[in-house]
DNA sequence: ATAACGGATTGGCGCGCAGC
DNA sequence: GCTGCGCGCCAATCCGTTAT
C-alpha cells in the first residue's frame, strides 16, 4: 500500500517514526474521499515530512537510529543473553525489566571484581571506582546516576554515601522505574518533533494524541488499582477503602482545586490588609523555544520550562536584592505547541511595584531583544505582559481562579471542552514533570494540612493554638498565616530500603508539644485479603507478647550488626510467627536490623523500626519471594 | 494510605574581593 | 591580616506526583 518513493526511505527511518507513518496513512485511508491518487500524494507528503524531522529525534535519543548500530550500547550480564537499548526494548516493559537485570548483574561483576588495598581511604577508593564505573554504564544507557553530596568531613560517611549509592544503582525496580521515564520522554519528544502537538486540525494541543491516550489509560489502570485496595492502620486493624480515603485528600483534583482557591483568597485578604497591590504577570519564552517557531532548536518543554524558571528565580533574586517584599502564586501553562509559559499574581506595596515591574521585564526581554523590535520600536507585549489589579474591575481571585480550574479539571468554567482542555494540561504537566502550581511567600501547607487534621481535642490545651486551628478549619487561609508564627511541622526519621535517611511528616510541633496527627502507620492491602492480613497480625501480636516477656530486646546496633549477636528474643519471636527453622529466622535477622522489609507470606512482611519488630501488608503483586528457602 | 522521587524554594555558608 | 560585603553554590525543606 505504500508508495516506491515510501518504501525506499521507509528503512532509513527510526522505528517511532515509521509507526507515526503507518498511522497517518492508515488514518487517512479511513477517510471517505481516499482515492488512489490523494493516497499517493499524502503518503510521500508524510515521509517527505518524517525525513525531515527524523534527524532531530535521532539527535535528541541516538538509540532510535536503526542505521547506526554503533549507538546500541549492548548490556552482557555474563550469565543471560545480551539486551540492547533500543526502540524495541524501551517500548517493551519485560524487556526493560531483562535490562534492569543484566545491568544489576553486570555492575554486581564490577563490585566483585574490585581489589580493595591496603590504607584508610582504600574503601573508599574502591567504592568510588565502583561508583564512576556504574554511572558510565548508566550514560550508556541514557540513564542519570543517583546524585551525590559533594562534600563529606567524615570518611565513614562518605563510604555510606556511595554504598548507598550503589545499593539503589544494584535495585531492578529503580532502573525500571528510569527506563519506565525515558520511554514517554522518548514518545512525546519525537511526537512534538513530527509536528503531532499544536492548534491545528492534525494535531492535539499540549501534547500529543498519543501521549495523551496512554497517560488517560495509566490513570485507568491507577483507578481500578485505587478501587481493589484497602488501607489497615497497624495499631488498631481499622480498614478503610481506599478509594473513600482518595476522594477526600488532595488526590482528588476538586481538592486540590478547592485547596489552592483558599490559598489565593486568603493571599488576596493579607495583600488588603498590607495595603499592598496586585501585578498579574504573563510570561513567555523566546521563539526559539516555540515547536511552532521557525527558530526552534529542538529543545522538549522540559528544558523550557527550566529556562523560564532559571529567569523568574533570577528576578525574585533582584527582588531580594531590592528589598521588595512580595507575595503570591506561580502557575506553569502550556502553549498549544506544548511549549509552556507562566502567570504570576503578585502582591506588592504600591511603592515597590514599579520596581519590581522592571526587574521582571528586563530579564523577560533580555534574551533574543531583537525579536521584539518592530519598525525600530521595542515591543515587549509578546514576551511579557503586565496587568495592574484594579479593585474597581473585581477580585484578583476571581481572575486567579479561572486559571487555577483551566489547569486542573475545569470545574464551573463557562466553554465546553474545559473539561478536556484541563485534562490535557495535566497530562501534558504529568508527561514533562512540570510542577503546575507555585505559591510563595506564604507558610507551608503542609503545616495547615496537618493542623486541620487535628481535632478539637487535640488543641484545647492552649487557647492561641485552639484559635489558629479555627482559622484552618474554617478556611482562613489569611488568618493561619498571621498566626502560624509557632507552630512547626514535626518528622520522625526512618532508614528505609536503601539504608538512607528519609523523614516522615507525624503532626506538627506547637511551642515544644508535639501534635500528632498522622501518628498511626497504614498500609494497603488487597480488598479481597484484608481477612488474612488480620489474621496474621493477630498471631504476630501474640508471638511477640510472649517473645517480649521472656526476653529483653535490645534496640542497639541497627547498623552492621555482627551476625550472631541479635538478641535471641528476635529469633524466638520470628519463630513462632514463621514457623520456620532457627536457621531459617536466622537469615531474617540482619536485613531486618539494617531496616530492610522482609516478606514472610503473601500477606505480611515484617520489619524492624525504632526498636519495635513492625509488621506490613505486602505490596501490589503477590511474587512474595521466601529468603529462607 | 505510604514511600520514593523530582522539582522548587529558601536560607546559610564559604569564597573571593575590596577596603581598612 | 582582618572585616564586611556580595555572590554563587549547596543543603535542607517543602511541595507535588507517581507507583504501589
Amino acid at each position: 500500500m505504500l508508495t516506491p518513493f515510501a518504501h525506499h526511505f521507509m528503512p532509513k527511518l527510526p522505528r517511532i517514526v515509521q509507526d507515526d507513518v503507518h498511522f497517518q496513512v492508515s488514518g487517512r485511508s479511513r477517510r471517505a474521499n481516499a482515492t488512489r491518487e490523494n493516497m499517493t500524494l499524502f503518503i510521500n507528503d508524510t515521509v517527505k515530512h518524517a525525513l525531515k524531522w527524523a534527524p532531530v529525534i535521532e539527535h535528541k535519543f541516538p538509540f532510535a537510529d536503526l542505521r547506526v548500530n554503533a549507538s546500541h550500547q549492548r548490556v552482557h550480564s555474563g550469565a543471560r543473553s545480551s539486551v540492547t537499548l533500543n526502540h524495541e526494548t524501551l517500548m517493551c516493559d519485560d524487556a526493560i525489566e531483562r535490562l534492569a537485570v543484566n545491568l544489576t548483574e553486570m555492575f554486581t561483576r564490577q563490585i566483585q571484581m574490585i581489589q580493595v588495598e591496603d590504607g584508610e581511604t582504600a574503601y573508599l577508593n574502591a567504592l568510588k571506582t565502583v561508583f564512576v564505573g556504574i554511572s558510565k554504564d548508566l550514560r550508556t544507557v541514557h540513564l542519570t546516576p543517583p546524585p551525590l553530596k559533594k562534600k563529606h568531613t567524615l570518611l565513614a560517611e562518605a563510604e555510606d554515601e556511595l554504598e548507598r549509592a550503589i545499593c539503589r544503582c544494584l535495585d531492578v525496580k529503580y532502573l525500571v522505574r528510569k527506563f519506565t521515564f525515558l520511554r514517554t520522554q522518548y514518545i512525546e519528544y519525537s511526537q512534538i518533533a513530527l509536528a503531532r502537538v499544536g492548534d491545528r486540525k492534525s494535531q492535539h494541543a499540549y501534547l500529543s494524541r498519543r501521549s495523551f491516550a496512554r497517560w488517560e489509560k495509566k490513570q485507568q489502570e491507577a483507578a481500578r488499582f485505587v478501587k481493589a485496595m484497602s488501607v489497615v492502620c497497624h495499631e488498631t486493624g481499622e480498614t478503610f477503602d481506599l478509594a473513600e480515603v482518595v476522594k477526600r485528600t488532595t488526590a482528588n483534583p476538586e481538592n486540590r482545586r478547592i485547596e489552592l482557591v483558599v490559598r489565593s483568597r486568603g493571599d488576596e485578604e493579607r495583600a488588603v490588609e498590607m495595603g499592598y497591590e496586585g501585578v498579574f504577570v504573563n510570561w513567555t519564552l523566546p521563539s526559539k523555544y516555540h515547536r511552532n517557531a521557525d527558530k526552534w532548536t529542538g529543545c522538549t518543554p522540559k528544558e523550557a520550562h527550566e529556562v523560564l524558571m532559571a529567569k523568574w528565580r533570577l528576578a525574585r533574586a533582584w527582588f531580594q536584592k531590592l528589598d521588595i517584599h512580595w507575595f503570591g502564586l506561580r502557575v506553569a501553562e502550556p502553549h498549544k505547541d506544548g511549549t509552556p509559559h507562566a502567570h504570576m499574581f503578585l502582591y506588592v506595596h504600591p511603592d515597590q511595584k514599579a520596581a519590581l515591574v522592571s526587574i521582571i521585564e528586563s530579564v523577560a526581554i533580555d534574551e533574543d531583544k531583537h525579536e521584539l523590535m518592530i519598525n525600530g520600536a521595542l515591543n515587549i507585549s509578546p514576551r511579557i505582559t503586565i496587568k495592574h489589579c484594579d479593585p474597581a474591575l473585581g477580585t484578583a481571585t476571581g481572575y486567579i481562579i479561572k486559571y487555577i480550574s483551566k489547569n486542573i479539571n475545569g470545574a464551573h468554567l463557562p466553554e465546553g471542552d474545559a473539561a478536556h482542555t484541563a485534562l490535557s494540561a495535566t497530562a501534558w504537566a504529568r508527561i514533562h514533570r512540570i510542577k503546575q502550581f507555585s505559591q510563595s511567600g506564604s507558610p507551608p501547607v503542609g503545616l495547615w494540612r496537618q493542623i486541620r487534621r487535628a481535632s478539637k481535642e487535640d488543641v484545647a490545651f492552649d487557647a492561641q493554638l485552639a484559635d489558629l486551628h479555627e482559622h484552618c478549619d474554617k478556611s482562613r487561609w489569611s488568618r493561619f498565616c498571621q498566626d502560624v508564627q509557632d507552630a512547626q511541622l514535626a518528622y520522625e526519621t526512618r532508614i528505609n530500603g536503601y539504608g538512607e535517611t528519609v523523614k516522615k511528616v507525624r503532626g506538627f510541633m506547637w511551642h515544644d508539644i508535639i501534635i500528632e496527627t498522622a501518628g498511626k502507620d497504614y498500609s494497603l492491602v488487597p480488598t479481597a485479603k484484608v481477612d488474612t492480613w488480620k489474621a496474621a497480625r493477630h498471631a504476630v501480636a501474640i508471638a511477640l507478647k510472649k517473645a517480649r516477656r521472656a526476653f529483653p530486646w535490645s534496640t542497639e546496633n541497627k547498623c552492621n550488626p555482627p551476625p550472631y549477636s541479635a538478641p535471641t528474643g528476635i529469633e524466638h519471636a520470628l519463630i513462632t510467627v514463621t514457623g520456620w527453622s532457627l536457621k531459617g529466622v536466622q537469615c531474617l535477622i540482619s536485613p531486618l536490623l539494617r531496616g530492610a522489609t522482609v516478606p514472610i507470606d503473601n500477606a505480611l512482611s515484617l520489619s524492624w523500626r525504632d526498636g519495635e519488630l513492625q509488621t506490613h501488608a505486602v505490596r501490589g503483586a503477590q511474587t512474595t519471594k521466601d529468603p529462607s528457602r
